[in-house]
DNA sequence: AATGAATGAGAATTCATTCAT
DNA sequence: GATGAATGAATTCTCATTCAT
């Protein structure tokens, strides 16, 4: 809809996808914006036809970067079929996260690389949308909660925390292996399980 | 005894300490040599006195960072009382990290904000002692797993990661409060805490 | 009847008038075409529809400039009575001027900013100008050096030019009051009449 | 005394000349700290050695340019012989401020090319220094007018906002012949001083 | 052991200008 | 008549580094 396919629209594109990995590559201080250009097959001064400023496409990255991972997400969880276990249902939501670190492109990873080294005013501006992602986690693992996926003795909020934050501990790993990976979400997952016993009857 | 206080000895702890601050403020792409010799009271060509290159400087300020958190590790366990529960003792385990990061100096921190965006060679330098500093949590959480402190139903390495990359990821929190980290470190020794049901006999 | 309100013409005229500020507040080297084109409400490059190139549209200022002041200044010695005494037109010429320089639009103003400081061609086009402007006011002294209220014991031509000069070095001054810049004028007038004892009897 | 003549203070010179010329060629800002830093036989990055920024370098020039042409104004009049007429220090004042502009390097010059498009911060730095310079022209006139050298009937403010405005805008002159200036300066003497009917007889 | 003074490369940003639409 | 999109050169400024003192 407002995705009118104009050039600008393209080219935009073409210097977020490629700020994206130079971002993920050399963080917010490192990054050159020669770099990104040439990435984007552009001159330098033509980056800024389309932003006004350094900060100003670090900002775009950060947005896109987090949108995109929130899409992936949700994206994800709305694949599980309508009669998977609740089990399920919260590996998908990792396995997700996991997939937009490792399995696509950098925008995801981007950001994990910025949000540390970021000055005050970007870190402010991207707090609105990091929490909007934040949101998304922290329903996941109420209604875990709720439906038993989830262990239920534990603070919701403080438990997203460790979720998340191990989660995208792992984009610095060498390039992992997908049993890595598949393992390392097994083993969340395991973790933010209910403890056997807790779980009801049926379960076994 | 090689502590040998001489005045060069001094200098480089100053400006060893200033880097971390730099480098855990601006990770290692947007850090300035300038800054840091300002901080450490130098004019910036005397650092060329202590180390021959920017890059040497980051590889000693990475080492010196892990192996402070490393020391921190081990003296926060060596505190523990003999008599101490292994529960006890993995929290304390937790309590040091997070305090290495958050209530001491910068010198852990600065590794953390450094080590996804660092160069290939430095990287590579650098995974040795990360590989040191590794070897203690899985040595903690092995030895967990065989005094029931820790859940045995999981691959310890991957624990580890897990809890290595949980706890790291508070660096990035804003003046995190005391409580938050407190119910923080709690929360993850609950996930890696045996489930109650699973404990046998005389844990309930 | 040249005066062809076309479009074109109209947004030429926007042009000059915000080039005539850009030039007056930052002068020849620092005006900026992009400025300029935001001020007359337009993109960078539609000024090249209406001038070739930088140096054209300044060389247009300049005439406009110029061109301005000498209509003032003309139109301002028509509008004094014909029953007035010469003193009565020479003040008239020089509150012209300085009206050209603080009462109207930058045109004049952007002139004097930009003469000195102009590149060689420029300045070559624009002497042709400056000099028949120049010749208005050498006429009003001429004729006021037989009508006797200008001291006849000065060369014309350099008095012409201490005249010039201190009019508009007026032009940097701050928000001149209205006051500041009649006592300067008067005072101006002062200094050029004839010595009170020179003036021939009838004069009184 | 301050006039150490270390390695810093001879390439601080130098640039200040080079500047100073640029300046006054080029305006503020049509200037070019590539040109300067060439010109100073430097690279562009040296310069900041011994200025923080443009604008820092642009200060110390102004005042360089205002102070230069006080000393020579000051030392132009402390060589009137003792026995000179009150016309011949005038006749001083007028030559030395010429000579400033004209005979001398680019210092004073500099400052009459940028004052009108300076930036409002340097502008209010200039100021102050501007104040000091102006305070000498206007001890000589209010002098003269008492000693008999300059025509007591106008306000001496006003009057010294004449003479000098005059006398600057000399600076735009093209390549001015000395017969020129002399000229000019031996007009412009000739209406600053009284009238001569004016004068009463014995000064009364 | 540290400073002073410089360098060359690269940073971000703005410039005037072009030209297809 | 005007805009959208790009370019290449220039801008100021900061970088890590060197080396004589």
């Amino acid at each position: 809809m407002d995705d009118t396919d104009t050039k600008a629209e393209r080219t935009r594109r073409r210097i977020l996808d490629a700020a994206a990995h130079e971002f993920a590559v050399h963080g917010y201080g490192g990054a050159s914006l020669r770099r990104i250009a040439a990435a984007a097959e552009l001159k330098v001064g033509s980056l800024y036809f389309h932003f006004k400023t350094k900060d100003d496409l670090v900002g775009a990255a950060l947005a896109d970067g987090v949108e995109s991972a929130r899409l992936q997400l949700v994206a994800g969880l709305r694949a599980v079929p309508a009669d998977a276990t609740p089990q399920q249902r919260l590996r998908a939501a990792i396995r997700s996260h996991l997939d937009a670190l490792h399995a696509s492109d950098d925008r995801a990873t981007a950001v994990v690389r910025m949000v540390d080294t970021l000055p005050p005013n970007l870190r402010a501006a991207h707090s609105t949308s990091e929490r909007r992602f934040g949101r998304v986690w922290l329903d996941i693992l109420r209604k875990g909660q709720i439906d038993g996926s989830v262990r239920p003795d534990v603070n919701a909020r403080v438990l997203r925390d460790i979720v998340v934050g191990a989660l995208n501990s792992t984009s610095s790993a060498n390039p992992n292996t997908l049993k890595d990976l598949a393992q390392f979400a097994d083993t969340l997952a395991t973790l933010v399980a209910p403890p056997p016993a807790a779980i009801p009857s049926g379960r076994r």
